[in-house]
DNA sequence: TTGTACGCGTTATCAC
DNA sequence: GTGATAACGCGTACAA
């Protein structure tokens, strides 16, 4: 029959330069221990002379495994996500795993499309943004015998292991922030309404409700993607509906931003008149003027660390704890200075999710 | 011998489910209309039943091709790049290619080992950013038989294809505007220093040499990544170099932003003592107070056009123009208000890369 | 430690 | 329009 040879260099070609057979070329390769040291240089070399690439494909089908791991997020706008993404990218560099991104648009329908899709060619891993997978999904997830991280937040229940932060909490400290700095009617300003957004909103609302402050005209939110832009329009709303609030706290870092520049415009101080706490440290945060405080959150360490436990499970050594909580921490600037007579800052009460939650406040 | 069959669902299982020949399940699935009506009837509904998804590995190994688009670009912690992957994930999406991302962290030496690597695995295609690769990847490229599109910038002697915009002349054009709205010793503060950053302060420089304003005292750079933070140093840098200048092109917005809050920090009035320009126009910048200038680059129509220029070339049907210039328009704002009695703005000659170039003066 | 035999799931080729 | 056969390049299982 007609042989539809390429020219492509395969693992018989190097077998035969270096005298051996194509399974020794291959286990030189992939797990030079088992080879004897003459037999690996003299492999070492005929892949040199040939300049010999090992085809992925073949090597994943006649495996059944692959070195991909998917990435199923739910943006690349926000940079949040960009963030974990570029940890991911720079950890898995470091090892032989590739990453497949993929995302889904905030739709729950779409990441289970997309798990399946991604299930389907048998990933070395997979790494999932958050606790809400549908049914569907979950069930799938729990059936696979895969690696797979879930990140961002914490939750019951891992499909196998997890790193984030527990967001409630996150929410709950800020608020706690900006009432021990001498605060109390602080609004909340909200975009895009994903559900770590939502969570913190619901630490932000549990403390107001614990000091009696909460109060459904304290809030504010919108579907939009969050922005800068948007921190602009829903400070506006804030201030018409509610214009006694002495502090809002922003679910991301460029609505509070957006909230500043409104504030500039508008001609409302700030701090003095009104403060503003934002989320997720972006690095303009600080270079603000005032500078604005937010709460930090390691993101990149998160990318870092989910795909560390990808490869240190996959190399058979899976990480002790499967749950790692990453924690936040305050970054106290001048956009919310205490207000005079505001009883000193104390460290909150140990939380769950405080095991490795600092406090900050910073210098500028 | 020992069978390892998996579980998988194979073409064959479709095949016998619909009565047919594996090889028509195949062509059903890839050429549908060369199977007749009756049949692919069948095969979908057997594909339906048994939840059948190909195996791409299989099919790659098969058939010496594969469905994956690499992605070589400097960084994705700049979102000037994060938006062109957006475009090019967006685009990827509505075709059946997948895209594989790899980062150069700016180096040309990184960049063309990933292109080797690349290479190796006979992509469908190759995104590339800018102009500037080294000799070796220069030849592997040429002798490549894919598409290939560079991205961000123009230049002569494309290795396939190209879509970006005149760096240079986006340079040149925001110096003349300051010159038109009046402002004479304007400073220059750029970051990272990539080519096509490099580019645009050529163009800056050309012009401010035409009118005999041109000094180095004039331009402050820093090797740093461009971020809001140096932004404000650079500011710094250049009020106490030269304490007389009357403007900053910053050579991005996030840098501008830094600008901008020192700017407030230093008691500078923007504009009316110093005006700021930035570039790529990112979100913020329209909200900032007062809203920032900036020239508007479109890079997610890039990535999304980068894409497509790829999946016409597979389908057979390349595009006519292998250059696509997708122009830059200046968003002329308050933070570069003309000065009194400067002479009014007028369209600027027309330019090589000023095809589809607009003026745009924006209220706010 | 090294080699032999075969199958992984799919498609190219050629025949009907 | 549909099917039989033989690769594609590699790794698994087992034997030596």
């Amino acid at each position: 029959m007609t042989r539809r040879k390429k020219g492509r260099t395969t693992i018989a070609d190097v077998a035969a330069e270096a005298g051996v057979s194509p399974i020794t070329v291959s286990r030189a390769l992939r797990e030079p221990a088992r080879v004897s040291e003459p037999l690996r240089k003299r492999i070492a070399a005929a892949v040199q002379a040939l300049d010999y690439v090992p085809d992925l494909h073949a090597r994943a089908l006649a495996s059944a495994r692959t070195n991909v791991v998917g990435v199923i997020i739910p943006s690349l706008t926000n940079s949040v996500f960009a963030d974990v993404l570029r940890g991911i990218h720079d950890r898995a560099e470091k090892t032989d795993l590739q990453v497949q991104f993929a995302n889904t648009r905030y739709s729950p329908q779409e990441e289970e499309r997309l798990i399946r899709l991604f299930l389907s060619q048998s990933p070395a891993g997979l790494i999932l943004a958050g606790i809400d997978q549908t049914a569907a999904a979950a069930e799938m997830l729990r059936a696979a015998k895969l690696p797979i991280v879930q990140i961002m937040e914490l939750g019951p229940d891992p499909f196998d292991m997890m790193v984030g932060l527990d967001q409630p909490a996150a929410g709950r400290a800020m608020t706690e922030h900006l009432l021990e700095a001498g605060y109390r009617r602080i609004a909340c300003l909200a975009a895009r309404l994903d559900p770590r957004s939502n969570r913190r909103m619901a630490g932000y609302r549990a403390v107001m409700a614990e000091h009696g402050l909460d109060d459904d005209s304290l809030v504010v939110q919108t579907k939009a993607p969050s922005s800068v832009r948007v921190g602009c329009e829903l400070l506006r709303e804030i201030v018409a509906q509610r214009p006694d609030i002495d502090a809002v706290f922003c679910n991301n870092d460029d609505v509070a931003l957006g909230a500043l520049f409104e504030c500039q415009r508008m001609g409302i101080a700030v701090p003095e008149r009104l403060a503003i706490a934002g989320f997720n440290d972006f690095e303009m945060s600080a270079a603000a003027e005032p500078p604005i405080t937010s709460m930090a959150t390691e993101r990149y360490e998160m990318g870092v660390t989910a795909m560390d436990m990808i490869a240190q499970t996959i190399a058979g050594e899976p990480p002790e704890e499967k749950v790692v909580d990453l924690g936040f921490h305050l970054c106290a600037r001048a956009s919310t200075q205490p207000r005079a007579g505001a009883r000193p800052e104390r460290q909150p009460a140990p939380k769950k999710s405080a095991a490795r939650t600092t406090r900050v406040r910073e210098a500028r």
